[in-house]
DNA sequence: TAGATTGTTAATCGATTAACAATC
DNA sequence: TAGATTGTTAATCGATTAACAATC
């Protein structure tokens, strides 16, 4: 491990890619891959440099590799789970309307993905009593007495955009410390202490048009 | 401008800043919003560092600001559609089932962002002679043979996992040239000569467990 | 031992911020 | 002219890649 960063916090980019390298991990595992894998294997696979690769991996609390040989998948996979903090099924509320989150969930397989989809809160008065998963959708003033006991950290934002605040108000006083919101939204607000990832789809997009219009490869 | 940029690629982080920045000039003309703005009002609304503003818009072709003054929200919005190459309405393709088009056009608002749907394709069979927005859902397999002579350049790929590399294959060989992949899928093959941007829903979250539990605010 | 691959330090590259002159 | 804000060059900071010693 880097002795010098052992007190700096993770940079962003290092944190994104241990993300990646667990996903691809639990595919592999998933698929039946034993033994040992080499950071070139990684790299490779997902268009990284392999230098990259074991650079990010010495962030992680224990030394990953063995030299001369690799890694090993199940251990890696375990180790990079630790150090995000992911518990086996990481539980996830979701907050929009029954027809997306269902939608979300067709696309998104959460499991496969070792997430849990843990309680769903909609803005439509219409899903009264419908159910996802086996579980009720809650009315989104719900959050409040319904989040909190439940140990939930983290959710997911895909209401309407005239929703999008009030939804990130109301889990963040139910003790929500992290919050990804998928809905495109320009301005938000953040409350204090939680941390909130925007998707950005139509930058993404306009950021292709520019791309494809010749402006150059990269 | 840089007049030593004049010839390199824009920095991946300039680019999605100005899409950024279009957004919220679009916003702003939408709610009524006239004269001059500054670089300081943009970087508040955003959370960004004033500077960092005005250094992403000196990579535009003409100087568009006035100093002392600033910003013309209309003028500036303008520059940054052409430098983007941004038609008024930039046509999108969407790959995906009907119900899952719909859910994303749902929380997506894509007019008020200056797109246009153009195409839907769908890799469901009970989804023939379904109708969005006045325009027949087709079959995955229409790709090909419809999608070339209709100008369209992007497309957005929101498919079951299982259909995420066919679907950006026939996009490919339709002549799509940038392709924005909302269904997590961890390794695809990225074909010669177009973009391809994936968004990472699961890295996003399992991010956020990491900064969630402790790891540090940043 | 020889071959392979890791882990770490150093060098490069890119992106952000600071300082300041230009000018409305 | 004075105040404000831009545009640009220089300085810092962070992230990636290269070089290489350590060791399985």
């Amino acid at each position: 491990m880097h002795k010098l960063q052992e007190l700096r916090p993770t940079p962003p980019a290092v944190l994104h890619r241990l993300a990646l390298y667990h996903c691809l991990l639990t595919d592999w595992l998933l698929a039946g891959k034993k033994g040992a894998i080499t950071s070139k294997e990684i790299a490779n696979a997902l268009g990284l440099n392999e230098v990259t690769v074991r650079n990010d991996l010495s962030f992680l609390n224990e030394t990953p590799g063995k030299r001369g040989v690799g890694y090993g998948i199940d251990g890696l996979r375990q180790m990079i789970g630790e150090f995000l903090s992911l518990p086996s099924l990481a539980p996830i509320a979701f907050v929009g309307s029954a027809t997306v989150i269902n939608s979300l969930l067709s696309f998104f397989l959460v499991e496969k993905f070792g997430f849990l989809s843990a309680a769903f809160f909609s803005e439509d008065p219409n899903d009264r009593g419908v159910v996802i998963n086996g579980r009720e959708v809650q009315p989104i003033e719900a959050i409040s007495s319904e989040l909190g006991s439940m140990g939930i950290k983290v959710a997911v934002v895909v209401t309407h955009p005239s929703w999008v605040q009030h939804s990130i108000n109301l889990l963040a006083s139910a003790g929500i410390k992290g919050i990804l919101v998928l809905t495109p939204s320009v301005v938000i607000d953040i409350p204090e202490g939680v941390y909130v990832t925007q998707i950005r789809i139509p930058c993404d997009l306009k950021s292709l048009f520019h791309r494809v219009n010749g402006n150059v490869f990269n």
